[in-house]
DNA sequence: AATGTGGTCAACCGCTACAAC
DNA sequence: CGTTGTAGCGGTTGACCACAT
């Protein structure tokens, strides 16, 4: 048997709020609090009725906790989301996933419904729509480069019918040949690597203006001596966070304030649990990868961390070591993604690096 | 002018965490 | 310690609007 329901579904209202409905929500909250109870105050404000209106408020608590939070609370801002909120729903976004919420408390006077829509209708696209042309243009100089080589050769790998195959990505790669790895810990290593080529990769996409991160100059800007051949070395310098409390990500990133304690009383080390934790992370735009490049497994440049090398070459896969969506999924959050602040802070192109000169009212 | 399509955003739904009992 | 009720969160839906055909 199931809960009971929190409202009487059939006596309230739904829909959009007339401005009635929110004058007397407003005016009671305004002098009375809310009570601590959302689910009673709508009872609240029929017995008290409040101005304008002899009618009882009909709307389901729920519905006037979203109400007074998303709209009627002063300082409310909508919509005019500068580049520097931006960058910071991006960087956040990049580093903790969709947790709406966190993300909204480091941007005054937002909402996580507003930026939780903002993402989902602009933002994500123009990620996106800088990923696409990003890759269009890198694959465009390599399929040149792969016809010098085929021509020089004389025999392409490319079947002609494999060209063109995708609206959003007319140049497809040439099929890399399956890599075989000897061992887990090599798999973990090219994952680890190519996972901190899509976070620089994510991280440099969303500016509107169109100088996009050179990605070889900020590479090398925030990983010298940065090469992928590198793997362990430069994974640990990528996302290493000791373990001392003193020095959490928090710390560093002065978002000491608003953020779940829970993030910021957590240990970090980097170990297997938090290797997957990362990869959970990436479970969080399924959606945006999937159109970047999993629909098409020759696309996963810089993908392989999420579905293992292995998958990316469309073989068999060992259960162990590769997480689907819906695993991954159930690895977000806890407390781990307080290293993911971290992780990522230190991942991403310094212009979308998340540090207290970058958004209003940063250091409180 | 009518219809179709896609984008935006307010609101709802279902779930989890947590507190009170 | 289990049950119950509420707050809060994130995903999803659907109404509305603008633009294209």
């Amino acid at each position: 048997m199931g809960r009971a329901p929190c409202c009487d579904k059939a006596n309230v209202k739904k829909g959009p709020w007339s401005p009635e409905e929110d004058a007397k929500l407003k005016a009671y909250i305004e002098q009375h609090g809310t009570g601590g109870n959302w689910i009673a105050l709508p009872q609240k404000i029929d017995s008290k009725r409040v101005v304008f209106c002899t009618l009882g408020l009909k709307r389901c608590g729920k519905s006037c906790r979203l109400r007074w939070l998303n709209y009627l609370r002063p300082n409310i801002k909508h919509g005019g989301f500068s580049e520097e909120e931006d960058k910071i729903i991006c960087s956040l976004y990049i580093s903790i996933g969709s947790r709406w919420s966190i993300i909204a408390a480091q941007l005054p006077r937002r909402t996580d419904n507003d930026i939780k829509n903002y993402w989902n209708t602009r933002l994500k696209k123009k990620l996106l729509g800088k990923q696409r042309k990003e890759h269009q243009s890198r694959r465009g100089k390599s399929l040149k480069q792969d016809m010098k080589r085929s021509a020089s050769v004389g025999d392409s790998m490319v079947p002609a019918d494999n060209i063109n195959q995708s609206p959003y990505w007319p140049e497809l790669p040439v099929l890399a040949p399956p890599i075989q790895h000897s061992s887990t810990q090599e798999h973990r290593i090219d994952s680890q690597a190519s996972m901190r080529r899509l976070l620089i990769k994510l991280g440099g996409r969303f500016s509107d203006d169109d100088h996009v991160i050179n990605e070889g100059a900020t590479t090398l800007h925030q990983f010298p001596n940065d090469s992928y051949s590198t793997g362990q070395h430069l994974y640990e310098q990528a996302v290493y966070v000791p373990s001392s409390s003193s020095s959490s990500p928090m710390d560093a990133l002065n978002l000491n304030n608003n953020i779940d304690a829970q993030f910021v009383n957590s240990q970090y080390t980097i170990n297997e649990a938090n290797l997957h934790m990362l990869q959970g992370l990436s479970g969080t735009f399924p959606s945006e990868l999937q159109e970047m490049g999993y629909s098409n497994p020759q696309r996963l440049d810089g993908m392989e961390f999420l579905y293992g090398e292995d998958m990316v070459n469309n073989r068999a896969v060992n259960p162990c070591e590769s997480i689907g969506w819906a695993d991954t999924s159930s690895l977000v959050g806890g407390p781990h993604c307080a290293s993911e602040y971290g992780v990522i802070q230190q991942g991403i192109p310094q212009e979308y690096a998340f540090n207290e000169m970058s958004y209003p009212g940063g250091a409180q």
